[in-house]
DNA sequence: GTCTATAGCAGGATAGAC
DNA sequence: GTCTATCCTGCTATAGAC
């Protein structure tokens, strides 16, 4: 039987499946019957698709978690082209609306932050995908976006440091989203999701050693 | 047979082993066996001592992590008194070298971070724990301590998303070990961690809306 | 309290019919 | 390409000797 409804080919809906229940509950967690019950698909077609389960993982970071974080990026690069200038303030705040905001939906940005987190505290093949093919352009590029804005006295480990710190209050707002809502008190909607993108733009900002204090 | 080397009851060694092992694999990924393996005790001591396996990973939870969250605000608390004052500086100086230098060896610290990081991503019952009895309270009193230096116009929210964007950038740089070292190239030793610090420090300090320009 | 033996079940993977 | 039946390994948990 062709699964799940319509004309996706029983891979893709493999595919899609596994990257929610994988990032929902990581991968030992998560078994391949559940998976092709899921996708309302045959137990074998898994070994028969991807050969076996750790494959089926790989593939999940390689065609569906690298395609997304090509969306963030494009998002971002539109963003700052709207902006007009590449100011670290134009930067930031293109960069977090992708990253917040962004072309995904909810559900999605989720998956793909909880993901990319899983890689980090227990890295395995796919965190080469996630590292060099993603994370490390990123960060070159903001350095090459940010270093005319910087001091001269600041050398890279510390524009590092910096991009880092941007990174990781983004990162943590995405994943973190149950601690925080149960701290700050409201659901992640759009109002909330604005204001985060503000806090991050105003809070960066004045953390970053700019040569003159912009705003 | 006693387990390990030495003085340590069955018990504690097993909360022990498990603690490395839930905080290195996640629980799922981690046997039974493997810890009484690891352990040098009996696959049956487990459920012995606590009754099965999850009761034994809401005890690392309950008698190790809370003991270590206990350790760290302990040092955060000496650390501002040492300080003499209670101004951000001095707040996000104390707490930033609690949770990064703090009292726990490197080993501990990682694990300690892993184990939230993993309830954040994925909560079970241990999420109260880590939440309640520990995030909170240490949120409340940040606010406490932030408030009398912050404009009268920032309200609540704004200042628990500063509390929160501090702490964001703590967890990361503790949990995300290896694609921090990756991108800046440093190991984490003495000499990266106190840089770590200050430059926390610094783009904190710069990001909080204080009355006056402190440095 | 410690240990062995084992029940009972779920997991990944595969063979082979269709 | 799909599906069923099945192998075999490894899991948690327990019973019961010591």
């Amino acid at each position: 039987m062709s699964p799940d409804s319509g004309n996706k080919t029983t891979r893709d809906c493999l595919l899609e499946v596994a990257e929610r229940l994988f990032a929902q509950k990581g991968y030992d967690a998560v078994s391949v019957r559940e998976i092709t019950n899921t996708a309302k698909c045959n137990l074998a077609s898994v070994n028969y698709h991807f050969g076996n389960k750790k494959t089926l993982y790989l593939n999940v970071f390689r065609e569906r978690w690298m395609l997304r974080a090509q969306y963030i990026r494009a998002c971002f690069e539109e963003n700052l082209a709207g902006c007009g200038d590449t100011s670290p303030a134009s930067v930031i705040q293109s960069l977090a609306e992708a990253l917040i905001k962004g072309p995904l939906t909810d559900e999605e940005r989720l998956f793909h932050f909880q993901l990319m987190i899983r890689e980090m505290t227990k890295p395995t093949e796919a965190f080469e995908i996630v590292m060099e093919e993603t994370m490390k352009p990123t960060f070159e590029g903001l350095e090459q976006l940010f270093q005319p804005y910087l001091h001269e006295s600041i050398d890279e480990d510390r524009t590092l440091l910096n991009i880092l710190s941007i990174f990781s209050m983004v990162l943590y707002f995405n994943f973190a989203r149950l601690p925080v809502s149960k701290i700050i008190g409201h659901a992640y909607d759009q109002r909330f999701k604005d204001r985060l993108v503000q806090h991050i733009v105003d809070f960066s900002l004045s953390g970053l050693p700019v040569k003159e204090i912009a705003r």
